[in-house]
DNA sequence: TATAAACCCTCCCGCGAGGGTAAAGTAAAG
DNA sequence: CTTTACTTTACCCTCGCGGGAGGGTTTATA
């Protein structure tokens, strides 16, 4: 099948298909004459695991290594395993910045009357760090 | 002051200073001769206040409106409140996802065994979205 | 006073993960 | 045969800087 299928059907854009391409990801086969790409059932599955890998914050690189595992017949799960336990202590940092991050701001919010009066405690600590 | 001195009070490296500069964030004063920034007290206080508004997850954009606000006499703290109340809100967003990611993940873990089998219910899931 | 270290400048390239556009060629449908 | 939809390469844009080259300036020390 030709990019624009392949690209719905793996629910990516064209452009995000065609860069997985550039950058080694997913290779299609090309017509030499036309230089259109040309997306096999195999690849299509590949485009399809990248995609959802993308979408839990895999990044490219450790698409590609899951792709590997995942391509590869002697893999061992505990690597598999071992990258998405990585991958779950990093989201619970993210997590945690973000919790903190949300209380200051919703405490400088609760010490803001939200008026039509200068005065403004978020400025203000934004300022100088006083108010928390 | 020299931009060492005003990227050191402030905690942004000089590279982020003479960046701010460049977007037209703070303009400090050339010195016509030598080209060198001068930051007066008030560009200081600047910087800083941007420097805990970027560490507040505001976006270069959205300092530029808080600083202007900052800046205005006239401003109520109605539009800082409601700026950071939208920040707030876009938090809380990616706190979800970043949530559901976390169980989605934390689910296949319990699911895999682990082991040199290469039967792994991660690599599967990624692949047909049979195991969630 | 000479020199060395520390500081400053501009300019350009790089990151990640693509998005947007243009100009041109190709495929499929009417 | 023509129109429309699709595809190609090639280029610059995003964000928020970091790194380095290759120079000029200032300050401290010998």
């Amino acid at each position: 099948m030709h990019i624009g299928e392949a690209a719905r059907k793996s629910g990516l854009s064209v452009k995000t298909v065609r860069y997985y391409d550039e950058i080694n990801l997913i290779k299609p086969i090309k017509n030499k004459a036309t230089n259109y790409r040309h997306y096999s059932r195999a690849d299509l599955a590949k485009l399809q695991f990248i995609g959802k890998a993308r979408r839990f914050n895999f990044s490219i690189k450790e698409c590609k290594e899951l792709l590997s595992l995942y391509e590869n017949q002697n893999r061992s799960s505990k690597e598999v395993r071992n990258l998405t336990l990585t991958k779950i202590a990093e989201i619970d940092v993210k997590l945690n910045e973000l919790e903190n991050l949300r209380e200051q701001l919703s405490h400088l919010v609760s010490c803001c009357k939200g008026n039509e009066c200068p005065e403004c405690p978020i400025t203000d600590e934004l300022a100088t760090g006083h108010v928390l």
